[in-house]
DNA sequence: CATAAAAAGGATAAAAATGTCTTTTAATCT
DNA sequence: AGATTAAAAGACATTTTTATCCTTTTTATG
């Protein structure tokens, strides 16, 4: 379905989304325990996610990561073609080719249109959606 | 969603449900190229299905792997927990516990569904569900 | 300007998944 | 019985994914 790394990814952003903005950047090592993710790979991954300008960071003292507006308005696939590249999510059941009406494998008509409905849900799913209401962190890191 | 293994897996068993039976078995070299698997690699998965009984083999002269008619009353799902285990498929989008109700994670609620269906599919479709109407084997293996 | 803080980057390591090869066991046929 | 055939089993190799470590670069601040 989703790789480990991205799966982390998201539990990153998702942390950050609730607790940081331009003025509060926060530091990898104030996250990854939350969140339960190893340090220097949160740090990996969030690296990434940056220099593909999906979240946002500055160095040095008083820097870290943290979601600018715009950054909310990030979708959950924008996360998940950054670290696994899109073929990996949308491939088919049984093989690697895209997952298409045109050349459909024997399991598609079972399971093609769940495929599709999830990848609609990546796709369409923002940051802020997944926030709003803010409920508490535990709810959102309860693993 | 299912490894590599699992997808060779099914295509192998597919490939027998419509090639062989007690009378005609079949051997790995004559399946491989057909469905796109390494001969060693589809062997070691075959051997592992038939050790679990999901699928039969006999050695020898004239053996070779196949399907009984209990055979092709298994599900998706049993070959599937067979290579990849039950975790692996029913863990949560997010991490690695099992996808319930009880403890959600926040994305449960927009693709827990889909999760679901997808899994009933898995135990619900039977071998010879798929291969009813016997169709053209290109159609089965285009890839 | 010096210093310290923090991400960025690169090299390496460990683990898991994938893939190959060789030997052993069992069935069949002569 | 002996030779042959094919799966079973297990050792070995490669690749990918996951994870760690260490150095460099950037930046805020005193
Ligand atoms: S083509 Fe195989 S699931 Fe769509
Ligand atoms: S608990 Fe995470 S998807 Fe169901």
């Amino acid at each position: 379905m989703l790789s480990n790394s991205s799966k982390y990814a998201i539990k990153g952003v998702l942390y950050l989304a609730l607790n940081s903005d331009e003025d509060h950047k926060i530091m990898v090592r104030d996250i990854f325990e939350v969140v339960h993710v190893p340090e220097a790979y949160l740090a990996k991954l969030l690296q990434e996610l940056s220099r593909h300008n999906i979240i946002s960071s500055t160095r040095g003292p008083k820097g870290g990561f943290y979601l600018s507006a715009e950054d909310r308005k990030r979708t959950l696939m924008d996360i998940v073609r950054t670290i696994d590249g899109e073929k990996r999510v949308k491939s088919c059941v049984l093989g690697i080719q895209d997952c298409d009406m045109d050349n459909p494998c024997v399991l598609h008509k079972l399971v093609g249109a769940n495929k599709s409905k999830f990848i609609k849900v990546l796709e369409n799913t923002t940051i802020l959606d997944l926030i709003e209401g803010k409920q508490e962190i535990k709810q959102f890191f309860p693993f």
